[in-house]
Parts: structure tokens; sequence; C-alpha cells
DNA sequence: GGGTACCTGAAA
DNA sequence: TTTCAGGTACCC
């Protein structure tokens, strides 16, 4: 589920909860989880939850000594704050439209003296890594959020793309955060067509790339990482699902820039959504 | 680089 | 029943 947007607003929602709460004691259901239980986190405090890449990092202190929780989400996992205030399972808006986590998909848990952080993945692809060295985290790729992610830094990572820029996209090793969904809304609102290779960029495009990777992932993150649904009102209404993406999980529809039918092609395996009249 | 594997569940 | 899923580590 999660690609940048929808990791750092979990994040940001689950920082001003967390900050202050001290661990009591530490649940591991899932087997493949257990390297948390090898470190001695009961009676540290969190100190900061932020985003390296797509992980979620909870920093914890015990007087002098720190340690990082990094959480990777891959595709299904979901991090809960349940402080018995009335229960916010609504961590962005793709989580609104998920049934609420079961009881059977809690593979971790961190009872704390102010409430409880659950970790909840169906799929079990989740991981969860404990260090004490906060830059062991951070991931190779450039994140094009920050200020680094200039064009100069761009066309410099492009030069020898040989991939088709769609695959190029969503590998973390050049930048971090983009997935399945930002790539092809990324790519069409960038007007290029997926399969182009990474490295026959011309100038324009590259500014265009940068552009649009900057401009769709602020605003996901404004909407609270609302890939799918733009549901605004309290009632759950869904009535506005999947306004915001204009090509993603759209084949066959018309394309909201020039009317001609939106295209799935797979490229390594995966969907990519297109537009061939805008995407040449 | 490109398939395949890892897992489970929802939907076709 | 089969296919698909917003991620990535691992194999050749």
């Amino acid at each position: 589920m999660p690609e940048l947007p929808e990791v750092e607003t979990v994040a940001r929602q689950l920082r001003p909860a967390l900050v202050g709460a001290t661990i009591q004691r530490v649940l591991v259901k899932d087997q493949k989880l257990s390297d948390l239980l090898a470190w001695e986190l009961e009676g540290c405090t969190f100190v900061d939850v932020t985003r390296l890449g797509k992980q979620v990092v909870l920093s914890v202190s015990s007087g002098s000594q720190a340690a990082y929780v990094a959480v990777h989400l891959r595709m299904t996992g979901r991090l809960i704050w349940d402080d018995g205030t009335p229960l916010r399972t609504v961590q962005f808006q793709q989580a609104a439209l998920q049934r609420p986590p079961i009881e059977k998909h809690l593979r971790a848990e961190c009872v704390c003296s102010s409430g409880r952080l659950s970790f909840f993945d169906p799929r079990r692809f989740g991981t969860i890594q404990v260090t004490a060295d906060y830059e062991s985290l951070r991931p190779v790729g450039l994140d094009p959020t920050t200020e680094d992610f200039t064009e100069r830094a761009l066309v410099k990572l492009l030069e020898n793309a040989k991939q088709p820029i769609k695959q190029w996209l969503l590998r973390q090793d050049r930048l971090v955060g983009l997935g399945n969904i930002y790539a092809s809304e990324i790519l069409f609102a960038s007007r290029i067509h997926p399969e182009r290779l990474g490295a026959a960029l011309v100038t324009d495009e590259i500014k265009q790339l940068r552009l649009q990777t900057k401009r769709i992932l602020a605003r996901a993150i404004r909407h609270c990482g609302t890939t799918f649904s733009d549901f605004q009102d309290s009632t759950g209404s869904v009535g506005g699902f999947q306004r915001y993406l204009k090509v993603y999980n759209r084949e066959g529809e018309p394309c909201p820039r020039c009317g001609a039918l939106i295209e799935r092609i797979v490229q390594q395996g995966r969907s990519t959504f297109l537009c061939r009249g805008c995407q040449q």
C-alpha cells in the first residue's frame, strides 16, 4: 500500500501520539519479527517518529542509550496507535477503504503507558529492524521530497539508466519512495511514455519529470497520502473514490486530458497505466 | 537487468 | 478456481 506519501502520513500521525510514551511490553505474534525481542525495548521512551525512504522509523531512548525501530510496511502493513480514544484507523485514505484491522493479522504489538502501538500485516511481507545506528537505515536512493532532488541530480542519475523509465522509477537505489501507483501517475503528468529508456530522456522531459514528481508527492502528502480516494466527509462516503488518480487502475476509461482510452501494459510483471495520446 | 519467491486475501 | 495486489530480496 504505502509509497512515500503514505509512509510520511503514518509517521506524521504517529509522532505526536507516540512521543513521550514509555514501552512496557513488546509482543511478537509472527516469528518472522522475532528479532524485535533481542532488544531491550521495555522501559524505553519514544522520542521521535520519522520517515526514511519508505520506512517509518521509531526513535526510542533509555537514558543515554538510543535505538531505532525501522518498520517497512511493504504491501499490506499498518501501524495503529490505540490510546483508548475513538480509534483512528484512518491513517491515510486507502486505509479508510480497507476493513478495520483484525486480530488475526496482528503481527507485533508495543504496549505503552498511554496506549498501544499495533502492527497489522495480512500478507506478512512487512519487516521490522532495530538498530543503534540511525545512519545505517538511510536508503541509498535520493529522496525526491528533499532539496537534493535538483534537476542536475536527476540528470546525473538518469545518465546511465538503461531501463524503461517506469521500471527505473521503481528502483529504490536511485530515487526512494515511488511505487507502482505514483510511477504511472507521474509519467502521465510528465507526458512521458513509460517504455522510454531513462537515458534517452531529453532535458525538457527531465525537467517535467522532476517537477511532476515533486508536485504529485507534495499534493499526496498534503492530502494525507490520499492515493485512492478523496473522501473528505466523516460519513465514510466513497463517492469520490479514485478521483485523484488520473490513470492508475483506469484501463479502458477516457483520458482526462485527451479522451483517448487509458491502456494497461505489463512491465517487469507489474501493471503500468498510460494514455498513448498524451504519452508518446 | 529480468524472472521468481515471499505471503495472504479479495475479487473476477 | 484463477488472478491480481500500492514491495523488494534473491536467483541467474
